[in-house]
DNA sequence: GCGACAG
DNA sequence: ATCTTGTCGC
């Protein structure tokens, strides 16, 4: 008998393939190549600069694995400003399987952001940072890079903790490179099996020894993802997801739950 | 076979 | 993700 995760596991698998194959890891837009941004561009028209971060994150009740508070938050850039936020209660039917998260949180945030595209284009984001990985991530598809191709917009992923991925150990030499990291903008590459490039591992501030995983989501580098990242550090969690953790909790709080 | 494994 | 108070330091 093949067990249910077991049936998720092969089905989803190969939803994931099939999104990688439009999967794109190059700076597109030209906020990104030019580094263009609302405070060096004035003479350009706003959707050439970089104006806009959006954030998304889902937090949960204790005891509950099923109701949660779904959140999106735009912060204008670069003084992370917030200027649109989207909560709502929502029920994850989906189970959290490792590697898999998106199947069980994507669809929400998705909308949310799908909703402020139709109506309010002047403050939609052009890039947003999700809590979770991009490519980071088993099959080269996390939560990042599954709602940019999606939405066919650039998205980073930032996670706190480290997820396995074949070719990445945790060994002593790891440990000693996150150690030699003392300055907030200190990061190394995450090299995996083949070679491959997954992410950074980055000392966002100078007060959080703990790193924070970046990677890219889709349609942008390496290079601009780490950029974008540390112009929206404040704290050791990127000001968009921050907020978005903050206000979905501070939700919960208020619906009485908790 | 066992352990590791974003949120 | 969530369970949880105080506490040390700037």
């Amino acid at each position: 008998m093949e067990s249910v995760t077991e049936e998720l596991r092969k089905e989803w698998a190969q939803k994931q393939l099939e999104l990688q194959s439009k999967l794109i890891l190059e700076d597109t837009q030209a906020w990104q190549t030019k580094r263009i941004t609302a405070e060096n561009d004035l003479g350009f028209p706003g959707e050439e600069s970089l104006q806009y971060v959006g954030g998304v994150d889902i937090s949960f009740i204790k005891d509950d694995n099923v109701n949660a508070c779904a959140a999106f938050v735009v912060c204008r850039f670069p003084d992370m400003k917030v200027v649109h936020r989207d909560l709502s209660m929502v029920k994850l039917t989906k189970p959290y399987i490792a590697g898999f998260l998106a199947f069980r949180e994507a669809d929400f945030l998705i909308e949310k952001i799908e909703k402020l595209r139709r109506d309010n284009l002047k403050i939609f984001p052009q890039v947003v940072l999700v809590d979770g990985n991009g490519l980071l991530h088993p099959r080269e598809m996390g939560l990042a890079c599954h709602m940019g191709v999606i939405l066919d917009m650039p998205f980073i992923g930032v996670a706190k903790n480290l997820l396995h991925v074949p070719g990445l150990q945790r060994d002593v030499e790891f440990k000693d490179k996150i150690k030699q990291m003392e300055r907030g903008g200190d990061s190394f590459e995450l090299v995996g099996q083949f070679n491959r490039v997954y992410g950074l591992a980055l000392r966002s501030c100078d007060d959080a020894p703990n790193p924070i995983y970046v990677s890219q989501g889709h349609r942008i580098s390496l290079e601009t993802a780490k950029w974008v990242v540390m112009k929206c550090i404040k704290y050791r969690i990127p000001e968009p997801t921050r907020k978005a953790d903050h206000f979905s909790r501070d939700f919960l709080r208020e619906q009485g739950k908790r």
